[in-house]
DNA sequence: GCCCAGGTATAAA
DNA sequence: TTTATACATGGG
């Protein structure tokens, strides 16, 4: 990967492995807008627009600093999505297929707390409505800086009662957030800890807190913790599991089950008709 | 109006 | 241990 500078930020060349849309408006994340200039939006206290061309990216209000603290390592650009998508796709027919599908997806390294805090909204919900709650959640509890909002704090929000969430409108999620956020700030929930535990001992962490199932904890510690080896399964997965996949348990995809997981959940989605 | 959204807590079988 | 229902809200 080669750095330079543009007038706006810089330029990466020699990007592989990656499609903006399939990682940042997957269901991972919840914060990323696209617009004329691409994708746009605000992780580790930072605002960017980022657009690929070919196999360079480009990262307005960035610098190469902060491209190697925080961008490259956000985006995961360090794990070579090319080797692993080859391993995966030598596992069963249907991922040699569902792997080719979306071969741009990419295991977002976000901040645990977000990741955390927005998975609790996710549930039972549907992405354009977490969306709204979310950015109204960062509006209302946030930090402002040039570009938007930060996500508030667990300690920020640590402090309000259930009942001050009601402008945000998440409904029951608002004493699963607050619940969330008195677990982290207080260390009664240790989300680093979750990075190195083994992943039973993490999920069991994680569920401590109220409002926090084995979903959950499973989106968090992938999307948040980058366990690439957690395998959430949904609704949804349970279903193409039924039918894609019904000699093989969450179990046997491997070291980079997550991978596996958002590759099978993309080609499923693009593929109702599999499930009748 | 009705259904449901990448679930979970709670009570009951 | 498994199965049913409520939960807040808003888009289709």
């Amino acid at each position: 990967m080669e750095i330079y500078k543009t007038d706006t930020g810089i330029r990466v060349d020699g990007v592989t492995d990656l499609d903006l849309a399939q990682t940042l408006d997957c269901g991972q994340s919840f914060r990323w807008v696209c617009g004329e200039n691409g994708f746009s939006g605000i992780a580790f206290g930072r605002y960017a627009v980022m657009r690929l061309e070919g196999e360079s990216l480009y990262i307005d209000n960035a610098t190469e600093e902060n491209f190697e603290k925080i961008w490259k390592p956000y985006l995961d650009l360090e794990l070579d999505y090319g080797e692993i998508r080859r391993q995966i796709a030598t596992l069963h027919p249907v991922l040699r297929e569902a792997s080719a599908y979306a071969p741009g997806i990419r295991i977002l390294r976000q901040e645990p707390w977000e990741a955390l805090c927005t998975f609790i909204i996710s549930q039972n919900n549907n992405i354009k409505r977490i969306k709204g709650i979310v950015e109204r959640l960062c509006e209302s509890f946030g930090e402002k800086i040039d570009g938007g909002y930060l996500f508030p704090s667990a300690e920020r929000l640590s402090a309000l009662e259930p009942e001050e969430l009601a402008p945000i409108r998440a409904g029951f999620r608002n004493k699963y957030i607050i619940d969330a956020a008195r677990k982290v700030a207080s260390n009664e929930v240790e989300l680093e800890k979750c990075r190195s535990l083994p992943y039973d001992e993490a999920r069991a962490e994680l569920m401590k807190i109220k409002g926090v199932g084995v979903k959950v904890a499973d989106c968090t510690l992938l999307f948040g913790l980058h366990r690439i080896e957690a395998f959430p399964v949904d609704v949804w997965m349970k279903r193409a599991l039924e039918k894609l996949f019904p000699d093989m348990t969450p179990a046997d995809f491997g070291e980079y089950a997550g991978i596996a997981q958002q590759y099978i959940f993309h080609y499923s989605r693009m593929h109702p008709e599999l499930f009748g």
